[in-house]
RNA sequence: GCCGGAGUGGCGGAAUUGGCAGACGCGCACGACUCAAAAUCGUGUUCCGUAAGGAGUGUGGGUUCGAUUCCCACCUUCGGCACCA
């Protein structure tokens, strides 16, 4: 009988005795680096973990048994807001519960009986890890890359504390946390430089990652190709602008500032300045939502100032508007209202003058009705008259002639911007690794000494929110002295993002416990790059980015070798409720892996998982639907357990066991060398369906039955490591199987010795023939035409025209 | 609006390169075993049709001897971005 339970607990507790699973450097063979995005400890293991974890484990078991060195380490990204926010509900210090959670967690993980090793297992949340945390902190800042602005940000209200650009959702600006509409706050915060990396980030060379993640990406950064532009206010002031079409700059009519626009309060005339500043002040309450609707009626008002267009000394003037962000380009425009629809639509609203600069073929170009933005020769522009354009990028011609008029003229140049903006590091609360940094009133801003690390999280704090940093508050923590000077000095009281954390988790895997750095570099020249990624889609800008980010400054500093992190990445879908809602306590529709494995055991749940969707996609849960994964590990079970007739198999029962065994490990190989784990797991049920039948023919006790089973649990090792180890020992064969290696396809009896020939007629199938492989393209013809079949149906006419696939096909034609 | 993914039986899904659509599993139906039920085993299961046969991979076109697969247009849906100059 059966007894998932027993096996499982049995195995797991001797493989963790004898450390199975352990990792060590060994320069005889070749290494492979297996990585999970590693869970936040929320309290409870759910469904989406085991989703994510054990197909990703059963690729570094299948990696393991094809002779690599496979690292697979797990861990706990322990800092964060959804801690602090429980604690705070239910009055438990973050630090306990996180712990307490962690511990739960990891013996919930226990039960995938997954090849974790556990002796590298790290919190972030601990000194020991953010010591480093902290560390690279200061690298970063020792490299220019962080620095300080005084800048407005997204701040959450109910959590208080500001918010990166990403973690902020929705069309009404909500936060990702807690769904609380976001404010803008003017706050003095720390940046990392992520946009001095915009372009290399762009490269993907050499990286085996979806194309969905790259565009994510691509869209993320968003470059795009232009000029910049200066123009000079009456007073001889420069205003820089960026543009996407230079070559429409001899249409430009007026210009728009950002509302926020440093140069406003001095560009404004009296007269027009009550007007400016009630618009500004209006602006400056609107929420981003507002502001950023895009089928707003385009508001505005005239500061009274004027700019020369330096191309044709036109005399334009100058006005605010909050369509123009202050957070992208140079926060100013040339307006082109003849071809810009934004610019159309203001000119048209306030009255302004609309010259078409470009002509699109057939004469079309813009009238009062319709804004034209399309290609075409330019027009109106004294001697760039007959350019053509296509309006998009620096590879276009007439784009290039252009900007070099401009560089000529010293007039602008050529400027590729970003969307992509500096990260923002800087978290108001309680419980994250502390900021290293100390204020100095003589010395400024100065990193904490390396002896002087971690600068440790203080435990007796007011956490609750107030809307300041709780270190803040703190009595004493923040009194230090500076490291220059010596003289009283204030820490930083902000956190880090905790993004911060799992940028570099990856590297304190390799050594957990090593002291004279991040990590140690013999096991980060022995393991490193990280070979196999695997986690949620989610990430895709966030977490996938900075890391990037993070490890090229690292390399730059000499910290980290190569371009990039993780050579390869593959996301997993997501599993949905049975009601094909997203799962959430709230809908009640939530699916308890322990639950499952009480029920049907770790290597049910596993398989299933595996099973029932595209990992990469996910699908709907279904309890009905495990139930055949079940039946399949029990039938695996009884094969080898049951009573079965002994012998009187014959030749070819034999021949087309071995076939069938040899047929699906070439599939199954394929498969998990491509993530397509859905498949493997079908393979595995046909072929065990054909063993059954092998079986009721006496093949039990022959060499190819003992081949069969001997291959069938090596490959469903990966996937169900509990029961193909207990059924291995059952048949006295070597501990253990997952150390066994791969089995190696046998071509020969792979292949088959007969084939169906299918017989079309005008495309459409008539007739199935069975003929020997390796059939000649005349017997195949022959063959067909001799079908009663095909005879009935060709009518006795003739054909025009035989099709012939070469032992697959015949299509007629007549 | 822009970018990307997806759309195949009652359901989850399969289909190396343009060549047998629906593997595998769920569910369902019938049968065996059983006093009975569960479990197990067997058979069947895209739709229409008694059958011969016909239709069929979101919709409409196209390329091709042949299209789930390639091309064009569109619809639905999910995800991302969105006054980004």
């Amino acid at each position: 009988m059966y007894n998932p339970a027993e096996i499982e607990s049995r195995w797991q507790a001797r493989w963790e005795k004898e450390g199975l699973y352990h990792a060590n450097i060994d320069p005889s063979r070749p290494k492979h680096y297996a990585l999970t995005m590693l869970p936040y400890p929320s309290g409870d293991l759910h469904i989406g973990h085991w989703y994510a974890m054990t197909p990703s484990d059963a690729r570094a078991r299948f990696m393991r048994m094809n002779g690599y060195n496979v690292l697979f380490p797990m861990g706990f990204d322990a800092f964060g807001l959804p801690a602090e926010n429980a604690a705070i509900k239910l009055g438990i210090h973050p630090k306990e519960r996180t712990y307490a959670n962690i511990a739960h967690m990891r013996e919930q993980m226990k039960s995938m009986g997954a090849m974790f090793d556990w002796r590298r297992e790290i919190t972030s949340a601990d000194p020991e890890y953010y010591r480093w945390t902290q560390w690279f902190f200061i690298r970063l800042f020792q490299q220019g890359l962080a620095y300080r602005k005084m800048s407005p940000v997204d701040w959450c209200p109910n959590c208080n504390t500001t918010l990166a650009r990403e973690q902020v959702w929705g069309d009404d600006r909500h936060c990702e946390r807690c769904n609380t509409p976001v404010i803008k706050k003017e706050l003095d915060q720390w940046f990392f430089r992520t946009t001095q990396y915009a372009e290399e980030l762009l490269n993907f060379e050499g990286l085996d990652w979806p194309e969905r993640v790259r565009v994510l990406q691509e869209n993320w950064i968003n470059r795009s190709e232009g000029a910049s532009v200066i123009f000079h206010t009456e007073q001889e002031d420069p205003i820089e602008v960026f543009t996407t079409r230079p070559d429409t700059l001899w249409g430009a009519t007026f210009m728009v500032l950002s509302p926020e626009h440093p140069l406003v309060a001095s560009l404004t005339t009296p007269e027009q300045r009550p007007e400016v500043e009630a618009y500004q002040g209006q602006a400056a309450r609107q929420s981003d939502i507002d502001r950023e609707a895009v089928d707003k009626e385009k508001t505005g008002v005239f500061t009274g100032g004027y700019v020369v267009n330096p191309v044709n000394n036109q005399r334009i003037p100058i006005w605010i508007a909050d369509y123009v962000l202050m957070t992208y380009g140079t926060g100013a425009i040339m307006a082109v209202p003849a071809h810009d629809e934004r610019d159309f639509a203001f000119a048209k609203k306030f009255g302004l003058p609309i010259i078409p600069v470009i002509e699109g073929e057939g004469g079309v170009t813009t009238t009062e009705e319709a804004c034209y933005i399309g290609p075409g020769k330019m027009i109106n522009s004294g001697p760039m008259n007959g350019t053509y354009v296509t309006g998009k990028g620096h590879e276009d011609a007439g784009m290039q002639k252009v900007i070099a008029y401009l560089q000529e003229r010293g007039i602008g140049k050529l400027e590729v911007t970003y969307k992509l903006r500096d990260w923002l590091i800087s978290r108001q609360r309680y419980w994250g690794a502390p900021i290293p940094m100390v204020h100095c009133p003589d010395c400024g801003w100065l990193p904490v000494p390396d002896e002087q690390l971690p600068v440790l999280l203080p435990d007796d704090v007011e956490w609750r929110p107030t809307g300041e940093s709780p270190l803040k508050l703190h009595p004493t923590w923040k009194k230090t002295t500076c490291p220059a000077c010596g003289k009283p000095a204030e820490r930083e009281t902000d956190t880090m993002d905790t993004f911060m954390c799992s940028s570099w988790y990856h590297l304190r895997y390799l050594s957990p416990h090593y002291d004279q750095g991040p990590f140690d570099p013999a096991e980060y020249a022995y393991w490193m790059p990280v070979d196999s990624y695997t986690g949620g889609i989610e990430h895709a800008t966030m977490h996938l980015i900075y890391t990037r980010f993070f490890h090229k400054a690292c390399r730059d500093m000499g910290v980290a070798q190569g371009n990039e992190p993780m050579t390869m990445l593959h996301n997993q879908g997501m599993v949905l409720g049975e009601d094909n809602e997203k799962m959430s306590k709230s809908r009640g529709n939530v699916v308890s892996p322990d639950a499952l494995v009480e029920r049907h055991g770790a290597d049910t749940v596993r398989a299933y998982l595996m099973f029932f969707a595209r990992w990469d996609m996910g699908a709907p849960w279904s309890y009905s639907g495990i139930e055949g994964t079940a039946r399949w590990v029990r039938r695996t079970w009884n094969l080898v357990m049951d009573a079965a007739p002994q012998g009187g198999a014959s030749p070819e029962v034999l021949r087309s066991l071995r076939r069938k065994l040899h047929q699906t490990l070439k599939r199954v190989t394929h498969d998990f060398e491509t993530f397509e784990f859905n498949t493997i797991v079908s393979g595995l049920m046909e072929l065990l369906n054909e063993m059954y039948k092998a079986r009721e023919l006496g093949a039990v006790g022959t060499p190819e039955w003992k081949e069969a089973l001997d291959v069938y649990l090596r490959m469903m090792a990966p996937v169900a490591p509990h029961i193909t180890e207990e059924l291995w020992a059952y048949l006295g064969k070597p501990y253990s199987v997952h150390t066994q290696s791969w089995p190696q396809v046998d071509e020969a009896a792979a292949a088959e010795d007969e084939v169906t020939l299918v017989v079309q007629i005008n495309g459409k199938v008539r007739e199935r023939l069975v003929v020997p492989a390796g059939v000649s393209d005349d017997q195949a013809r022959a063959a067909a035409m001799a079908s009663p079949a095909v005879q009935k149906h060709l009518e006795g006419k003739t054909p025009k025209k035989i099709i012939i696939v070469p032992g697959k096909l015949v299509n007629i034609v007549i």
